[in-house]
DNA sequence: ACTATATTTCGCGAGTAGACGAATTATCTT
DNA sequence: AAGATAATTCGTCTACTCGCGAAATATAGT
């Protein structure tokens, strides 16, 4: 449908933006649900909904709902995907970058339903030992 | 100076925009003068620098003066290039892309001095047979 | 059926990108 | 030194991006 020209623009403004970026970069390591990526940038959740919205129109990410979840990962292929292997190859090293994955891992062990529900701080003081018990609904 | 992921920002950005990518394609069979690409865009000399400066800026370009000429090329090394190389898979087979190709071809033929002060018809009928004999400014 | 909640869509305001023409700068030619 | 000209900078206009909160949508649990 597009020519190459456009698609190539396509891709390359979804890339250009700090958040979006920061995004691919957490999917990285796995799939992610929207509530804990609206955890990680620090956005509003309707920014963060036209953020991933972009990502997804450019090809570069996929989206399955699970439920009232919503879990956004990278397009494994397609051209995009190598335009994010590239991507990644300068992003490495990012002390933003670093952190976001951090903070990602610990989100992978909270359960979701009380990230999203509470937010990180009553997450975390709900599962204080890194280990949940009662937990109903599985992150991945 | 900047972070890695202000950087990936950066470049990504100053691929992001059609205009911009002819350049990018057009500088892939050698360099040009300002004259020429404003030329092959057909657009406003200003909108014109003005994009040059951001290709510049981003570190994918780089200019040389010679003279009342400017001279823009792709930047060789660092790490910029390897996104033109990534870039330059996209685009190929884009119909604009090969008219403007070969366009630039047409172009290195006239001379510089006749293609910027009359504009690219006039050019034409003064070299009407491709070949140039009075020309005192090489274009490269 | 009703309530709670995860996500998206909509509407708005502030800032920026990208187009142009006019004015400026730098360089060549005379 | 003066005039011509390639290119850049500046000012302006329009349109879009990106942030938000409010409203709408969809699904889960009671």
């Amino acid at each position: 449908m597009d020519s190459p020209l456009e698609q190539t623009v396509t891709i390359t403004r979804a890339l250009a933006h700090p958040a979006r970026l920061r995004v691919l970069a957490v999917l990285r390591t796995g799939e992610l649900c929207v509530c804990q990526i609206i955890e990680i940038l620090d956005l509003a959740p309707s920014t963060v909904s036209a953020h991933l919205r972009e990502l997804r129109r450019a090809g570069l990410t996929i989206e399955r709902k699970q439920g009232r979840w919503v879990y956004v990962a990278l397009a494994e292929d397609g051209h995009p995907s190598s335009w994010i292997q590239r991507t990644f190859e300068d992003l490495d090293g990012d002390d933003r970058i670093a952190a976001d994955v951090e903070l990602a891992t610990e989100l992978r062990r909270l359960p979701v339903e009380v990230l999203c529900r509470f937010g990180l701080e009553a997450a975390r003081s709900r599962v204080p030992g890194q280990q949940q018990k009662e937990t109903h609904h599985d992150c991945a």
